[in-house]
DNA sequence: CCATTTGCCTAACCAACTTAGGCAACCTTA
DNA sequence: TAAGGTTGCCTAAGTTGGTTAGGCAAATGG
């Protein structure tokens, strides 16, 4: 028979488009293995089992989000830096959701995809330099920004945002700006008394 | 044969406490029927599928957690209610965490557990009360309050924070304090110069 | 107390995942 | 370039989860 050439960054790649194409919840080793005119346990010579083959799109999807976000924060400071920061995330998600989808996953600590999402703290704190927070309270708002990032992009891909006629465009200009003054005013450096 | 005494609220609230303990994406039709000494088609009776029980049980999820937001936010107001709010969801997440998976599914536009969802942007508006924002702010507000919610449990419960020795406790308040700064000097209404 | 409804059953099928074991294509190396 | 081993894809078969069809017995109610 001939051979048809799988690798597992072959079906890796092929698994992430398929993903976005047709949800992350349903890619399928069947599907993947459509894809290739190939019969499923062939892909077990490759990828050790869906989970891994599940896994592996998800290490994709951080690094590929990890170099948008360090192209966009590049020379660039402070607010400028988290807007382009939370633009390029939130354009990612919405090209491709279903890699963004596989990038949510719980991560095996272990695993080649939490090593990624480790780049994705660094680069947060980057962008926070400009800020000048100073410890802790630079972790604490590398939490705050992804939490905020995270959280937004998923109810809007849930369609959370979408039973209001209030522009979603308009909410995440707000929640950009919202944390830019958290930053620049933040708590425990800085109280802000009660109006 | 004798009969097991099953419906669908019953189904539910089993279904819901299984997801609890095993977890959600565990959460299977022969789990729920072997609880109750069962065969799995018999649960064919009392809900449609696999998925409309799923969502029964993000419905009650939902609801449990409205009910525990507005116990927590009666009688509070501005950075009060916005502490008690915050709480309120993140201890339901941490003592329901197969329940506060379900709530987190994309849920069907016509759905119950939707209906139920669209409380928790009412419940927000409420607390968002005391800092008079108007609109469009406090729906802008509504969805960054939630995102950011949102995204910290899920982040927590997915051990993202669990790699740095800062206590998550401690990012949860500055957290929660950096949400109060924004919504304190909004962006739109009352511009902060940069330093 | 008979008729109807309802609840749970068995049997059977499909889809997705997985393992075992075989044969043919490829690669090596003499 | 032929013999060797190695590798890649195959078929067969088992598992689990979800689902439908159809039957019998328990509950219900006139």
């Amino acid at each position: 028979m001939a051979r048809a050439g799988l690798s597992a960054e072959v079906l890796t790649v092929a698994a992430a488009e398929l993903a976005d194409e047709i949800g992350f919840e349903r890619l399928t080793l069947g599907a993947v293995a459509r894809r290739f005119g190939v019969k499923e346990p062939s892909l077990y010579s490759h990828v050790k089992n869906a989970q891994a083959l599940r896994l592996h799109v998800a290490a994709v999807a951080l690094g590929e989000l990890a170099d948008r976000i360090a192209e966009a924060v590049a020379g660039r400071s402070g607010r400028d830096a988290l807007t382009a920061f939370a633009a390029a995330y939130r354009d990612y998600a919405k090209e491709h959701p279903g890699r963004f989808a596989a990038a949510r996953m719980t991560l095996p600590v272990e695993s080649r995809a939490a090593e990624v999402a480790r780049r994705h703290s660094e680069l947060t704190r980057a962008l926070l330099r400009g800020y000048a927070l100073g410890e802790p309270a630079e972790t604490d708002a590398v939490r705050l920004i992804g939490a905020t990032v995270l959280g937004f992009v998923t109810l809007e891909a849930g369609g959370s945002y979408s039973h209001h006629p209030r522009a979603v465009e308009a909410s995440w200009g707000a929640a950009v700006d919202a944390l830019d003054v958290a930053l620049r005013n933040w708590p425990v450096s800085r109280p802000v008394p009660n109006p």
